[in-house]
DNA sequence: ATTGGCGATGTAAAGGTTTACATTTGGGGA
DNA sequence: TCCCCAAATGTAAACCTTTACATCGCCAAT
């Protein structure tokens, strides 16, 4: 016993000279015990000490006051802003927080699913978008359960994300209102959804500003800084450079920005460059990089507050909130160098 | 119930036409039963989905597998890599971590003791080095507690943390190495033991190279970005200036380094300047920050075994492990101009 | 003076385990 | 053949709650 001499109903109820049925609804419906018992009640409690114990509480009522959530990373800074807004939202409600660490391991993530089975977690936020394949029992009855930033692949179940058209849109038309045209884009092969979405903001932008497709330049990295280097050196073996780079995450915009300083190019007198997802070194960077914030609180929030609505009634769920991101405009965008 | 159809003990114990204790002690102590029935259980369990029921157990066993982490800010990227460190040790042993952010407001904290007071966790990974205050007999029988980073100051509680001095001393060492004399250490008053470490291991440094009294200039900042710059600014008052400043931590060497290009001057051409901490933007820093790392996720790793030591056998627990942490060399240290 | 009804309280079952203790079974030694 | 013992299994209590149902007392209405 984690604290031995803890007291149980029955001590109170014992002191208080009333059925444990009685300090039972004195804690949890006191309207239904009279004042003057109600009293007693309370002031046996102060004198034991006593806490119910959730265990049996929970046991009893079949339910948890846990969420488990679930991340590839939680080391990654990404997740642990979001995490403040998941852990705000279930605390105001009287849920715990258990976090699981996948580290991209499906057996991992089937061990932490295993809380959910041992009725442990009363819902699930995953940010990963795949479920663990191979126990499909497990995976059938699966409690209330949002996605984060990525729908989740195999399960039907209803995220909340940023709605990367928006946010693209929002760099594009920075760069456009600059009097950039011919604007690169670049890619992340690995990460589908986001990459098309933005790649979709993007053309969006050029459409309504008239830009020809033949001044429009789209390539696909991965998403690591090493990939915006590469594609950086594609970019100079083309016959015409483009007078800006956006780039579909900050990861990939620095090395976009490593590799035209080492080519000696400065930027923004030379190029512009813009990222997605403002990590924290953005505003490190030099230049400071001009990039589209990630609401990742507010996120973090959205989705815990779509878990409970889910919770409470399992009809009329809304399969998918979008969060417009916001455009921070640091020091890596100026007008395109006059021909 | 979360999970409305799972199956019971029960239901397995009449499939395999055995009672549930058998069934209980087939998995639990598997050398006590018969191999054929072994066989027969384990199959009814194969064939009913069954998971022990964690809250029915831990209600039982008068225990909990919870280990409850508090940490005044789980958005802080230096958490969040202990984390890691934590988790993985955890789950090796069948845990899970159930994390409470106090956003250092006390009341918060006293609200998440409550996991432990009504027995939902078996141990506490404290990250802040104050228990709160008030009700002094949820903090009379706490569990099992290890503090991270800092000693806790109120609970007589083992603690992981970094060896300050040593590391200082790294720093030190490298500039005195580099032919640095007149080295200024910019402090932090707000945390106090941490700074104070790092001096003495400044101290020791200096004393070792025979480096005068006189030429060591020792100031006190809060440990922000902008008391760097302040104290740079006091620094540039004096008569003669150090050559080389070295930083309780990274964000006070940013404040230095920003506030020396305003000057014009240039690092470390004609400043040298070293940081402690490593936080992720140290590396994307102009020019990269040489600094002292702090070994994460060895700390968080090496606290949660203590933990489980503790847990396991109540004497014997060591009362402070110091984890010597590594200089990361970078660019921001060079020999001094010569005068 | 009865009776009906209602508010307050108590009794006991149920939730799913683990385990001390009791019982059964089977085999080996006499 | 009988008895004893050990191994295997079963029975039931306990862990701490919550809550349906039963009971009790009391007041108001008849």
């Amino acid at each position: 016993m984690s604290n031995p001499n803890s007291a149980t109903i029955e001590d109170v109820a014992r002191l208080a000279e009333v059925s444990i049925a009685t300090v039972s609804r004195a804690i949890h419906s006191p309207e239904k015990v009279a004042k003057s018992t109600r009293q007693k009640v309370n002031q046996a409690i102060a004198i034991t000490g006593y806490t119910t114990n959730a265990l049996a509480r929970n046991l009893r009522l079949g339910r948890s006051n846990m969420i488990l959530v679930i991340a590839p990373d939680i080391g990654d800074p990404n997740f642990s802003s979001i995490l403040v807004g998941l852990e705000n939202e279930a605390r105001a409600r009287g849920y715990g927080i258990l976090i699981g660490h996948t580290q991209n391991d499906a057996q991992l993530g089937l061990e932490y699913l295993k809380f959910i089975n041992s009725n442990q977690a009363a819902g699930l936020i995953l940010f990963t978008g795949v479920l663990p394949y191979g126990h499909q029992d497990m995976v059938a009855n699966l409690p209330p359960s949002v996605g984060v930033f990525e729908p989740v692949f195999n399960g039907g179940i209803p995220y909340v994300g940023v709605d990367d058209v928006a946010g693209a849109r929002k760099a594009v038309d920075l760069l456009l209102s600059q009097g950039h045209r011919r604007i690169a884009f670049i890619g992340d092969a690995r990460n589908r959804l986001a990459s098309r979405r933005r790649r979709q903001g993007y053309s969006e932008g050029m459409d309504a500003a008239g830009v020809p497709e033949s001044q429009r330049i789209i390539l696909d990295g991965d998403g690591t800084v090493e990939s915006g280097r590469l594609a950086l050196e594609q970019l100079f073996m083309r016959d015409t450079l483009p007078t800006a780079m956006m780039c579909v995450n900050d990861l990939t915009a620095v090395g976009v920005i490593t590799g035209l300083s080492a080519r000696g190019y400065s930027v923004p007198a030379d190029f512009s460059v813009t990222g997605f997802d403002d990590v924290p070194q953005a505003g490190f960077l030099s230049p400071p990089l001009t990039t589209i914030r990630q609401p990742r609180s507010a996120i973090g929030k959205k989705a815990m507050t779509l878990l409970f609505d889910l919770l409470a009634n399992t009809e009329g769920a809304e399969t998918e909130i979008l969060l417009v991101p916001d455009l921070v405009v640091r020091e890596s965008v100026g007008p395109p160098r006059p021909q």
